[in-house]
DNA sequence: CATGTAACTTGCATTTTGCAAGTTTATGGC
DNA sequence: GCCATAAACTTGCAAAATGCAAGTTACATG
């Protein structure tokens, strides 16, 4: 019964943190939320230019992961605004010893900007547009 | 002249520091070190088992960035004991931030023990061996 | 209706991982 | 000397992840 192995590689909090936020891309996703970003377009416009396909899969990940939610901001067609959970934000630790780290020891790397600081808006303000009589198929 | 992009990425301290260590087995690596081992077979026989082909190159990798060192304990086979560099002990801080984030968001996992605490006895003590007639070929 | 755009999806070619097995050099037992 | 064992890597692929380009869907605009 039960004798399911309950950890993929260990029960170390690094390993398992690692299965889940450890890849080039995942983090930087959620810096950019951390920083106020929130539709699929601004996180795809970030400076690292994240391949659209593995942002969308990253997105899935980091939703089935509990780390972001995806509220949709507007039907037909169906369009999301990703957000962090708590877990989400709680990254923020992390990324901020990655800053300290790289500032300190990869020369001429930066701290890219804090967000909207006081950001509003952050949700693109339910998009005005006229429902148009919707013929669903 | 010289127009040669700096980054492979972006400028960010945070995406520059995922070229790095972000990967599933870099950080388990450095924790490792930290907690005191030091050989190829201490580094391979850890909880998660990495394989040996991965441990070899992330082994070059990390030195080749400057994360740790390889002093040779033994000639014929020369044998290398790693340790951290400056560099690489500053990973602690990134360490701790997955472990706090681990243990707080992942049921189940644990801080790994922290290792030697005072560990002298680092380096396998230059195992004791008679020096026989090395005929080099 | 022709364009344009945001948000994804799909198709591969390339790269990275991972498992298994092989190699090299040395030690210990008989 | 001969055989078994071991530490530290290396090599050979098969499988999975990544990345680039192009395609799709559902509107908005002129």
């Amino acid at each position: 019964m039960g004798t399911t192995r309950p950890f993929a590689r260990s029960a170390c909090a690094v390993a398992n943190s690692l299965d889940v936020v450890g890849d080039k891309w995942s983090l930087l996703v959620v810096r950019d939320l951390l920083h106020g970003k929130s539709t699929y377009g601004e996180l795809a416009n970030s400076p690292e230019r994240i391949p659209t396909n593995i942002l969308a899969e990253r997105l899935k990940r980091l939703e089935a992961a509990g780390i972001i939610v995806g509220t949709p901001y507007q039907e037909r067609p169906v369009r999301y605004a990703y957000a962090l959970t708590p877990k989400g934000k709680a990254l923020g630790d992390v990324l901020l010893a990655f800053v300290r780290w790289g500032k300190q020891h990869i020369p001429g790397t930066v701290a890219m900007d804090q967000g909207p600081a006081s950001a509003e808006a952050a949700v693109p303000a339910t998009t005005q547009r006229r429902a148009r009589a919707k013929r669903t198929k």
